[in-house]
RNA sequence: GGCGACGUACCCAAGUGGUUAAGGGGGAGGUCUGCAAAACCUCUAUUCGGCGGUUCGAUCCCGCCCGUCGCCUCCA
């Protein structure tokens, strides 16, 4: 089976063969660090994430590339508002931003270049499109790519460069151009801005050149998937296009992946709404990083993705009912025969979710291929039909398929000193049948967040939240 | 206006031209249990925004209408 991809280009699915067999090189947009990013930002990167995740579980090698632009006008206003440089504000961006990813169990890309460190990677490219008579230079030193001279432009957008003409923007921006739709490689120095010295001139970086810049950098001039949320469609990643192939010759992506917004109600999470929540607002209103993942992942990365209280809850119970079960599975014990038909119920559940998988990572029905599974195995640990090895094959198996979801709870499952004495002393209160002691002690556990249960096979403890 | 999507139960959300319309959450009842929790069982959409059309048959294809959202050089 192969894994098909929806890719914007072709406006369609298309399997996906890598350029190197074997071997995917992804590109992913990441975020402008002028300041925290909010959890609409991250369901890009965990769109990124799960992307990444599926192809190396599938046995691809995967390069993994994620941007951080470190300079742009928001960058340089924040910077002058706090009377700090660009470096450290987003510096500082940048490590929150780290931080939030590895909270919600993000991997972190093999590279996650700077903007501001690929500078001479971004004049040279600018160089080429000022030989190939692609870009001019205006009279206060900035440089335009000029969309004339490609006649592909605005292909991935579907949009008609004619009718763009009409875009009546020309007061937008405050740099002169030949021709309203050009956009700016290179923008020429000003006062009070940050400014680079070049073979090309002093200034600083437009803001799509980076990304082809760094993309070619580290995965060549032409890789497999660039992924980015759909807004970037136009005008980012149409930029993108025509600035590099305008340079190389060469096709620059294979696949482009967009994933849609976050939904606050019925409008997008966005800054500019002012509807944002940050992933540090939500834990501490005590949703479980997990749970947080869950719920930003459990929808089509191309569908928009309704976001509130209620998702939280109900990703919250999922991950609860989901640490139930590796619960009782720790402490499930049986002496009978192995479970004749398990294999074959984890064969099935496999299939089943690496089909949804491969079809465009439609991650719903491979959810529910793992729910399905986590009910039948309650089942059959009621019914006392698995062997203590058929429990830990089970874990085992789901934690297989975890490599690709990450919403399975901790390995590292032991108890200080202080709380494992409070589970023994209520197993013992509970064999000497002292109930009054067992419930406080059952009590004094919850409240430091252990949950205790009682079975068959004796007390078991998970953690809550 | 141009372009791109969407409307499935109380909420979230898959899906298919035709046997029972996934899964999660929530709710109701039940089983188990010292109690509790967890788990399991049953029930919770004769129906897929509305109206037409194509078809032996449409939620799925086509048209129109209603409603919602996104992009059109700030934007994941």
């Amino acid at each position: 089976m192969t894994i098909q991809l929806h890719d914007t280009m072709a406006g369609a699915a298309r399997e996906l063969v890598p350029l190197e067999p074997g071997h995917v090189r992804v590109y992913s947009c990441g975020p402008t660090v002028y300041g925290p990013a909010h959890i609409g930002n991250f369901r890009s990167f965990l769109f990124g994430d799960l992307l990444v995740r599926y192809l190396r579980y599938r046995g691809f090698r995967v390069t993994w590339v994620m941007n951080v632009t470190d300079v742009d006008d928001r960058i340089i206003k924040g910077a002058r508002a706090e009377a700090t440089t660009i470096g450290e504000l987003s510096e500082r961006h940048r490590k929150m931003l780290v931080s939030d990813m590895q909270t919600l169990g993000i991997a972190m890309p093999d590279f996650m270049p700077k903007a501001t460190e690929n500078i001479p990677q971004m004049v040279e490219l600018i160089q080429k499109l000022l030989d190939g008579g692609h870009a001019y230079k205006t009279d206060d030193g900035s440089i335009f790519f000029r969309i004339a001279s490609w006649p592909e432009y605005g292909r991935l957008a579907r949009l008609d460069p004619e009718g763009m003409k009409v875009g009546e923007r020309v007061e937008a921006d405050d740099y002169a151009k030949d021709d309203v739709r050009d956009f700016a490689l290179w923008k020429g120095p000003k006062p009070d801005e940050p400014s680079w010295e070049t073979s090309i001139g002093p200034g600083r970086p437009g803001w799509h050149i980076e990304c082809s810049a760094m993309s070619m950098r580290y995965l060549g001039p032409s890789f497999d998937i660039h992924t980015g949320g759909v807004d970037l469609v136009f005008p980012h990643h149409t930029d993108e296009i025509a600035q590099s192939e305008a340079a190389t010759g060469q096709r620059f992506v294979a696949y482009w992946l967009h994933n849609a917004f976050l939904q606050m109600g019925a409008q997008k999470m966005s800054k500019s709404l002012g509807n944002i929540e940050r992933v540090g607002d939500v834990i501490d209103r005590g949703i479980s990083p997990r749970a947080l993942r869950l719920a930003l992942s459990s929808a089509h990365y191309r569908a928009p993705l309704s976001f509130g209280e209620d998702s939280l809850q109900a990703a919250s119970s999922a991950i609860d009912r989901l640490d139930a079960l590796f619960a009782a599975l720790a402490t499930y014990r049986c002496d009978g025969p192995d479970d004749a038909t398990l294999p074959d119920l984890l064969d099935g559940a496999r299939a089943a979710f690496e089909a949804a998988l491969d079809a465009d990572l439609n991650i719903s029905p491979a959810l529910a291929a793992l729910f399905d599974l986590v009910r039948e195995l309650n089942r059959r640990i009621d019914a006392r039909v698995l062997s203590t090895a058929d429990a830990s094959r089970a874990t085992a198996f789901i934690r297989d398929l975890d490599r690709v979801l990450g919403i399975a709870p901790a390995l590292d499952e032991s108890l200080d000193l202080e709380l494992q004495k409070l589970v023994d002393d209520r197993a013992a209160a509970r064999a000497a049948r002292d109930w009054a002691a067992s419930d406080r002690l059952r009590t004094v556990l919850a409240e430091r967040g252990i949950l205790v249960e009682d079975t068959r096979d004796g007390q078991r403890w998970r953690r809550g939240e």
